[in-house]
DNA sequence: CGTCTCCAGGTTTTT
DNA sequence: CCTGGAGACG
């Protein structure tokens, strides 16, 4: 089956999919067929006999990876086992999963995400003698992120933290974990410091693309030049319109350097969009044209003008979110939509809750993406806390997590007595716990001690079941039931067994989707290890079933690169769009804020409604909201506003009554 | 020394 | 609603 490029491509998509030598930078502007070229790209590329072991595709989002794959994999109908797409972190592990013994730790390592490394701040804290409780751990967590990235340095201000910082790094080290920060620096620095890795992983990826490409931080973009900067077939696709991730360090100053760093670079612009009607269009392009810093384009369309944009003012969150199900139950029985082309958008999580509950209410079909991942949840991250352990029994802070959970009587004084011991050896607290087992001089109670030993032997003997790779789940459904976990989620929720039943529930799900991870039949390599690896970067839709006709529900980030035949955008209010957090940080950060208005914007499709809130109910108070400052940029004409249907009150209902009879000539009494 | 209960706060966006 | 911390209690 050969792939005719020039018909199924225009021309400037036709130009950047066939030229695959060389440094290419493609912006391409919203709904421009950007996945599409890039499956062609990716396609024509395997046509030409370039093998998939020799292409790296990287993107920024689980979801963009799994989209890409599955589009080529349609497209060439072919098994992908060779071709790497991913995202830059899961790739970050891949590099490391095999390498990062050069670095000096062993390849069981613990990956730890935001919560873990919280609790090793708090930890690394203790350990230096400053209070934990007085620290803003999630601050504290995002300047050291900067900081090892090179984004921030150490001044005046910060400064306070940074015997807090070398204590968290040296604990991180001495606990065999990394952090996701760690994901990109590590193999930068393993490139960095041993060239003939480099070069081994320069041989094999002879071909590079990285999606999203105003979304890369300096550091990925430093990653992806170490990568590139030999071969030179590096393609970039981006657009700074859509760049909304500046806080976790996206630059798209990066195209700049890229135009410096691969002068000879082609370079193509996409600007025909191919996804929104006229409206639309000429909405998106008049909001973003109101930011300075950006490069100049104008979209066009060759669709019609379609309809208009829909803008509605409920009362309150509950009405908004009754509004949306209702129209999307009518919309989807009269005018024959499916549930999936609907995407309902909010800008903070939080926001989601309500419109989940009108779903239900409704019985509208609909999955969440974004948001608190299955595997966040604290159930099953005390279960996955224990396989942690077994993995990497030096792993502290997930020793923590499980020492105590459920209790065992182990507490925070005999905890401290155990911290001392193994710091004064220098052991992990699980090596202090085991050396005692036996020790004459235990620093801690028989009773502890006697807890201890039990707990060692418990963690030995799972450990060596686990290790051997087979009936992995098995063991941790045995695991799960010898702790009595379901009596320790007894007892903690004694007032509400609905919450208990539920969280154990949620834990049977996990072991069903472990156990179907270890027995799938493409899994080359099912271990301990991978699996723990995965499901720290993988995110909430990840685990759900695909291709099911469900509406979705999803932040603004989280809804790039989707599209919609109709799109909702909830909470189009100032203090949300734009969010008043990020003005507060720095005003500056308007043009950001723009850019994620402009990106829920071009989503759609057919037709766009938004809704903004008079009041709105935050946590326990009802507070009243305004409308935002960016509705007032979309040009009058484009909007149509919605009336709600009049409730009918019983007078008004005979009037309307009667008015229907007389234009039907039935008379009035028969 | 460990556990239980009550109380306040909620973390913008994600790997 | 859920989580984490403070403080009382056994």
């Amino acid at each position: 089956m050969a792939i005719d490029l020039a018909k199924e491509l225009n021309k400037e998509q036709f130009i950047a999919a066939s030229t695959i030598d060389g440094p290419l930078l493609i912006i391409a502007g919203a709904g421009s067929g950007k996945t599409r070229m890039i499956t062609f790209r990716i396609a024509h590329m395997l046509e030409e006999g370039i093998p998939q072991s020799s292409i790296l595709a990287l993107t920024f989002t689980n979801k963009a990876a799994r989209e890409m794959s599955d589009r080529i994999r349609s497209l060439t109908g072919k098994r992908l086992s060779n071709l790497t797409v991913s995202t830059f972190h899961a790739f970050g592990v891949k590099v490391l999963r095999k390498s990062i013994e050069y670095l000096d730790y062993k390849s069981n390592f613990s990956i730890y995400d935001q919560v873990d490394k919280t609790a090793l701040i708090k930890e690394s804290a203790r350990g230096i003698g400053m209070i934990p409780e007085d620290l803003d751990t999630w601050e504290i967590a995002n300047l050291f992120s900067s900081v090892k990235t090179g984004r921030e340095k150490w001044n005046r201000e910060n400064k306070l933290y940074k015997p807090l910082f070398e204590e968290y790094l040296a604990n991180l080290h001495a606990y065999n974990a990394v952090d996701f920060d760690d994901l990109i620096m590590l193999p930068i620095r393993l490139f960095e410091e041993f060239p003939e890795v480099l070069d081994a992983y320069r041989r094999r990826y002879r071909y590079i693309m990285v999606d999203e490409f105003q979304d890369t931080s300096l550091a990925q973009y430093h990653l992806m030049k170490l990568l590139a900067k030999k071969e030179r077939n590096i393609c970039v696709v981006g657009d700074d319109d859509q760049s909304i991730y500046s806080w976790r360090g996206a630059n798209y100053q990066n195209i700049v350097n890229f135009e410096k760093d691969f002068p000879e670079l082609l370079e193509i612009k996409l600007e025909q969009n191919y996804r929104s009607t006229g409206n639309i269009l000429a909405a998106a392009n008049q909001v973003i044209a109101n930011n300075k810093n950006r490069k100049s384009k104008e979209l066009w369309t060759g669709l019609d003008n379609g309809r208009s944009i829909e803008i509605f003012y409920p009362d309150d969150d509950l009405k908004e979110a009754e509004f949306i199900a209702q129209l999307i139950a009518t919309l989807s029985m009269r005018e024959g939509y499916k549930y999936h082309d609907f995407g309902v958008l909010v800008r903070t999580n939080s926001l989601a809750a309500t419109i989940e509950n009108a779903f239900l209410a409704e019985n509208i079909p609909y999955k969440v993406s974004g948001g608190q991942s299955f595997f966040q949840r604290k159930e099953i991250k005390d279960i996955i806390a224990y396989l942690r352990v077994l993995s990497n029994p030096d792993d502290d802070v997930n020793f923590l997590r499980i020492i105590n959970t459920p209790r065992r009587g182990i507490g925070r004084v005999s905890l401290e007595k155990l911290r001392e011991l193994a710091d004064e050896k220098e052991w992990s607290l699980y090596s202090a716990a085991s050396a005692i087992r036996y020790a004459e001089d235990a620093p801690v109670s028989d009773k502890v001690k006697a807890a201890l030993g039990e707990f060692v032997t418990f963690i030995e003997y799972y450990r060596e079941q686990i290790l051997t790779g087979k009936k992995m789940a098995d063991t941790t459904r045995s695991l799960v039931d010898k702790v009595d976990y379901w009596g320790y989620l007894i007892m903690e929720n004694q007032k509400n067994e609905r919450a208990a039943r539920w969280k154990y529930k949620n834990i049977g799900i996990f072991l069903d989707l472990f156990e179907r991870w270890e027995k799938d039949p493409d899994n080359d390599d099912p271990n301990i290890y991978n699996y723990l690896n995965r499901i720290t970067l993988i995110t909430r839709d990840d685990d759900q079933e695909e291709n099911n006709d469900m509406v979705n529900l999803m932040t603004v980030h989280a809804s790039k690169g989707l599209e919609f035949e109709i799109v909702f955008l909830a909470g189009v209010e100032d203090t949300i769009m734009p969010h008043a957090r990020s003005l507060e940080e720095d005003p500056d950060n308007i043009e950001e804020e723009r850019r994620l208005f402009y990106v829920a914007i071009t989503r759609a499709k057919q037709k766009l409604y938004l809704t903004s809130c008079k009041t709105r109910r935050v946590s326990r108070e009802v507070i009243d909201s305004s409308p935002s400052r960016f509705l007032e940029e979309i040009p009058d004409h484009l909007i149509e506003y919605h009336q709600p249907e009049e409730e009918v009150e019983s007078g008004e209902a005979m009037d309307y009554f009667e008015k229907i009879r007389a234009k039907l000539g039935i008379p009035d009494k028969v």
